[in-house]
DNA sequence: CTCACGTGTGAATAATCGTTCAAACATCGT
DNA sequence: ACGATGTTTGAACGATTATTCACACGTGAG
């Protein structure tokens, strides 16, 4: 992980990683997450950081349920890319398929997404201008 | 883009995008976020998919207002790499900074990052288990 | 059966991203 | 002024990721 994981001596020693506040440190880091939790929180995160999946799921939450090549035509983007795209989603239960014969109607699996984007959009809304530095 | 970028005939032509329902998606289509909201969600989406920056997230989250140092130790990185995580939150007003001589205290910069972050670990509570296939 | 079609998959390429190291910068103490 | 300290930065490397191509699979039509 790194050169020194565990808490340092409440007392700042400073070596390679000097604290000014050893108990708050303490204590944040005993609150935060565990790596589990994060590790989850973070791929859910990454899923929705694609611009093509994020139309993938966009195209679903309003066209309800569609085909893969419906999906493709939709969002601009080649089936295989879809196709993959679908499955990435599929594996972490974002979307569910429905197959009847040689088609694969996808859905998504529930609304949390769709909160997801709502609440950042209105976060997008307020308070974004370009990136800036300082 | 893509070899085909723009709408299909109505009428299902098959070649290289056949299309089952061209109604729905000229329908969905139109009503897509547009390319610079997509692109906007992504970003912030994909910040929040590294581990490094939840944790530091989670760690203003709970400890309000910390200096770099402080930071690194708290969330198990070093003062290099959260400096970096740090910046790019910043550019992205996900933190704001206040210096004080050679310190600097980051905070967060409003509450939609939790809100984002607590309806997510919602998601994750309900129906996660391990990815799957099919 | 044979062919066309919608979909799924694997491998290879390119692009992106995170981490680290080394150094620079600004500030404080002596 | 000098050195120590907290922070920032740039470049290089390794790792992850997206995209494409080609082909395989299963299904329905003739």
């Amino acid at each position: 992980m790194n050169n020194r994981s565990n808490i340092v001596s409440l007392s700042a020693d400073a070596c390679s990683s000097p604290v000014v506040d050893a108990h708050r440190v303490a204590d944040v880091r005993q609150a935060l997450p565990s790596e589990q939790m994060i590790q989850d929180l973070a791929q859910i995160f990454g899923l929705l950081s694609d611009p093509g999946r994020l139309r993938l799921i966009s195209a679903l939450l309003e066209g309800g349920e569609m085909c893969v090549c419906d999906l493709a035509a939709a969002t601009g983007q080649s089936m295989s890319a879809a196709s993959h795209a679908l499955r990435l989603l599929r594996a972490n239960r974002v979307v569910k398929v429905r197959r009847t014969g040689r088609m694969a109607y996808y859905r998504l699996a529930d609304s949390h997404v769709r909160m997801l984007i709502d609440l950042t959009i209105a976060h997008l809304g307020h308070d974004e201008g370009d990136p800036h530095d300082d």
